[in-house]
Parts: structure tokens; sequence; C-alpha cells
DNA sequence: ACATTATGTCAATGACACTTTACATAAACA
DNA sequence: TGTTTATGTAAAGTGTCATTGACATAATGT
């Protein structure tokens, strides 16, 4: 899987750290979903999809 | 998470062990995403909304 | 009565999601 | 120079996702 969160967090001039406080995650759990290491769970991706007010589908796409 | 799976397989007349084999995976992980015992990963709750057709918030919402 | 199909569930196992703690590096800045 | 902020990464631990194999039950059909 894809996504969109580095950009969608710099078009908000986040942090990474800043990010995992709102989902309520660990900072290294925001990393480690951005640089690919593995994909959140579907809880999770929902979270996400709130937050940034976006369709699990306009942030995560199938590679 | 809740889910519409039995509905949309009811829907088709599919048992889960064909649901299964469409989504390469095993009729008990079909059975325990029906049943509630534990969410889908995020990249099988891709693959069930192109089987169904469906956005993935169609299919799946927070309960 | 017997076999088949569909569903639910259990145990054991391996892989992945997420945690805390910690260390390293680069950029910005007083 | 020394400090702070942001990012990347690693190790160890816990819990969840998904597997195979197996057993039980109810419904259908022969």
């Amino acid at each position: 899987m894809k996504n969109r969160l580095k950009v969608l967090r710099a078009e908000r001039d986040w942090s990474q750290a800043h990010l995992a406080d709102q989902l309520d995650v660990s900072r290294q759990t925001v990393n480690a979903i951005e640089t690919g290491k593995y994909d959140p769970s579907l809880p999770l991706a929902f979270k996400i999809s709130a937050l940034f007010a976006l369709s699990i589908e306009e942030i995560f796409m199938p590679d």
C-alpha cells in the first residue's frame, strides 16, 4: 500500500509527532507508515481519514 | 468496526468459502471478520472493496 | 439412514501492528 | 558553540491478523 500521509502532513505543516498525538499513536508508528514499513490497521486508517476529512481511498492506494 | 459482509454475501448467494476463495484468504478469516472477531488488514479491506465494487466506507464503519 | 454443504468455533503457529526506550543525524537558531 | 526540533531507525515486548487442521451442529438432498 502507498499513502499520501507525508504530503497531507506537509500541507498542514505538521510534524510526525503532532500527527501522532492527534491519532493517539506513537511517533514511530506515523513514521513507519509514512516510510512504508507497514500499513495501518483498518481502525487507524479510519481515524486518519476522519482527521484529514478525506476518504480512505484518497489517502491510501494499493501499490 | 462493523461491516456489511454478511449482507453483501447474502445478496450474491455466496458461501463464506466462496468469498474466501475470491479474496485468497481462509474460510476462517472470512468467518472471523463477519462475526466481529477481528478487523481485516487494510490491504484485505481494499480487496473486499474491489470485489464488491463498493468503497471501503460503504462496507466498513467504526462502531 | 447417509452424505454433503454451510457455518461456527477451537488450538497452535507465524507474521504484522503498535508500544516504549533509546540512539544518530541534519537543520535551525540563540 | 551549544540547544532544540524533526526525522529515521533499532531492539524488545504485547496484542492482533491470518493461517492450517480439526471438530460440532444444522440444513439439504439422495
